[in-house]
DNA sequence: ATGCATTTGTCCGTATGTATG
DNA sequence: TCATACATACGGACAAATGCA
C-alpha cells in the first residue's frame, strides 16, 4: 500500500509531460500533507535518481511547483514546501 | 535618511548575483569617499552577517574588488581601501 | 617564547542557477 | 528530454599570518 508514496511510472514516449507527471505527483504529496510547510525536499540530483529521470526535468517540474506557489527554492540551501505566511 | 550607509536588500531570487550586490554596494562607499584610502574594512565575518550573506560570498565580492583595483587584502591583518599611490 | 584572538587564505561537500549540445 | 559542464551560493573546517598579552 501507500501507493500514493511510491514515485510513478515515467514513460518519455507517453502523451503526458514527464516534468509535468512529476510536478503534479511532488504536488500530491504536498496537498496530502505528505510534504509539510517548512520541510525541505530531496536535492534536485536526488529527485532525478529517485524519479529515474534528468535532473533538468526536476527543475522544470520545481518551476511548475513554484509557480504554483508550493514550493521555495534558496540558492546554495535547498528547496522548501512554502508556507502560507511567506507569500 | 543615511539611506546609502544601509545595506542594500538582497533577493536571493533576483536577477542580479549577490556578490556582485555586494560589491557595488562598497564600490559606492568607496568612490563616494564614505570608506577613505587606507581605512580597513570591516572583517569578512562581519560583512557576511551584516549583508545576510555568507563568507564565501563576501570573498568572491572582495575579489571583484581587488580586480577592480579598489581594495588591497593583508593576511591575518584585514582588507583595507586602496590608497593610489600604492599601486 | 608562548599562548590566544582575530583575520584572511584554502579546501571540501552540497545545492541551486545557467548554458550548451 | 537527456547529459554534461560550469557558475553561484551556503556551511563548515582548518591552515596561515598578524598582533597582543
Amino acid at each position: 500500500m501507500a501507493k500514493e508514496n511510491d514515485f510513478p511510472e515515467i514513460d518519455p514516449d507517453g502523451p503526458e509531460l514527464v516534468y509535468m507527471v512529476v510536478a503534479d505527483h511532488i504536488a500530491a504529496k504536498i496537498e496530502r500533507g505528505d510534504l509539510k510547510p517548512g520541510q525541505r525536499l530531496p536535492s534536485e540530483l536526488d529527485l532525478a535518481g529517485q524519479y529515474g529521470v534528468a535532473r533538468m526535468t526536476i527543475r522544470r517540474a520545481m518551476k511548475e511547483l513554484r509557480d504554483r506557489g508550493l514550493i521555495r527554492s534558496v540558492h546554495g540551501k535547498g528547496t522548501y514546501v512554502q508556507v502560507p505566511e511567506s507569500s
